[in-house]
DNA sequence: CTCCTGATTCGAAGTCTGTCTATGCAACGT
DNA sequence: ACGTTGCATAGACAGACTTCGAATCAGGAG
């Protein structure tokens, strides 16, 4: 059920492909790189989709089942499978069926490319959250 | 006109106060961090935004006057108002009248913010774009 | 095979967003 | 004082987003 993700970022692991990663604090982002990043920011801009990568992330062994994520809401099962869905398309997670029940997990390519894009070059290192 | 943002994220420079940096990929984010924090990744999750706060970032001297903005986009002049309110209300821009122009600034804290946010502890520096 | 549970998909409210035109306000020049 | 230019605000409207209940699909158990 995955393989549907929107490949946004080209992130292909390839250190400096052409395209590469778009400057957005030193130089004017180009338009179709300002329409791929804003899909990944809007995804991030709802508070559900940002516990929910939160829980995902922070999950023991990485990885979490939705049967643990949906009861910490006061929605729907519905409603959590499709913020679930958004966030899969915006390539920030990622999820796999194991019999009954389905585990998502970070795809940390992506957020580790939004903190370098939000990163100003004369910085040495954003101070990451104490764990 | 500036002095309305929204105080997003409790950026006030204390290194480490109560409710300090929301964990975002380390531990279950509460419900009012996540409020917060969509509130400024929802500002970012517009293409003509981004593209606004790449230019006001990457403006000689560090910024830029509206009558430099508004002309590179096919959007009316009202519209790219409301979208740079909408950036100033989510912390990540200032500005200030001088004379007749009207001259924006990038506010480094909130991306700074944002970078840290979406950092794992375990990484060393999120790759800044090579200027 | 049939039933039950977990999860996604579908269709439909209700609300929010992005955009426009029209208007208002501030600063400058005549 | 008056008109012009630059920018912000107000109101209106189409399209998108969030959410729900109902229906559907996938696995496991009896």
């Amino acid at each position: 059920m995955p393989k549907q993700e929107l490949v946004v970022l080209g992130q292909t692991a390839a250190p400096a492909a052409d395209g590469c990663c778009p400057e957005l604090l030193t130089a004017p982002l180009a338009e179709d790189q300002a329409a791929e990043l804003a899909k990944v920011f809007k995804a991030l801009g709802d508070p559900v989709r940002l516990r929910l990568l939160s829980m995902i992330a922070s999950g023991a062994g990485g990885e979490i089942c939705v049967c643990d994520l949906t009861p910490a809401f006061d929605l729907s099962q519905p409603t959590i499978s499709h913020h679930l869905k958004l966030l899969r398309q915006a390539g920030l997670i990622d999820c796999e069926r194991r019999g009954t029940w389905v585990y998502y997990w970070l795809l940390p390519e992506t957020t580790d490319r939004l903190a370098g894009i939000l990163t100003r070059p004369g910085r040495p290192a954003p101070a990451a959250p104490r764990s």
